[in-house]
DNA sequence: TAGGGTAGGTCTCATATAAAGACCTTAGAC
DNA sequence: GTCTAAGGTCTTTATATGAGACCTACCCTA
């Protein structure tokens, strides 16, 4: 607990007035959640983590993705260094991604996450059971 | 490391064949990303972190999140359990919102990827412009 | 030699979600 | 009266995502 209160100190320092008044997009910790928190960055973390994935696999592992954010997520992730792509000279040509070792950097904050989502679904699904069932008995004001 | 690979063997299973041939998207995993996941959803998180906020010091506190988004994103947070939000009949009536709980156990998790994004920004950044500078030396095809 | 399959995409167009900013209500202070 | 303040809602516009047709280059088959 101490640990995450350093954390968001740290990050609070980067919302302070001072830093906001020029440029509030430049805080490093937003710009780069706001990029893995998109719809597919992570699930495609996630995927990758066990072994490379072609671009068909990936999208047989991921059903329900299109093959444009396929492209799309794959490019950012690329560029953001988490993944490496690698083209193999067969016929037709066939792409190979895998995670570099900053994209591995991530998998352990990441998997805390997701240990968290996993563990605490049945409160936040009870909440929204509660929520949505007595909106009159709260009222708004 | 195996603490990842655990939680990703655990989040593989939600995304196997059978479970997405039914739906895929009752996966608890990514119900719970996705919606903390968005734009503004962790930074309310970390900014109700420290102390308890009203509605106008939130919006000062982030000064790029329009009233509608701060309402929604404040509703939300609410029926998922992770916030409480409470009415004092002053005139006007002012409210209060504060961490749940269940909100403050998120801190953990969140706070390591936190300090993953914040360590990892400059070798992000430095990905960015070597991918942005290049990209006729490493031809896509 | 015309057709069909395969891999890894791109392109266009439709829809869903987010953002900006005007507006509302109630009440006390000037 | 009219100014401000809190905590919103409503309408319009921008951005993100999705579906799905199409492309290229090669091989195989009949």
């Amino acid at each position: 607990m101490s640990d995450a209160l350093s954390a968001i100190a740290r990050f609070s320092r980067y919302q302070s007035d001072d830093a906001q008044s020029a440029e509030a997009l430049h805080c490093p910790v937003r710009d780069v959640l706001d990029r893995i928190g998109d719809k597919w960055s992570i699930l495609m973390v996630m995927t990758l983590a066990t072994r490379p994935h072609r671009f068909g696999e990936l999208h047989r592992a991921i059903r329900d993705i299109s093959k444009r954010m396929l492209t799309q997520t794959l490019r950012d992730l690329e560029r953001d260094g988490l993944i490496t792509r690698q083209v193999f000279p067969t016929k037709p040509p066939s792409v190979e991604y895998c995670l570099s070792p900053l994209g591995q950097s991530l998998l352990d904050p990441m998997a805390s996450l997701i240990d968290w989502a996993d563990r605490r679904y049945s409160d936040i699904h009870a909440a929204r059971v509660r929520f949505d069932g007595a909106p009159c008995d709260v009222p708004r004001e």
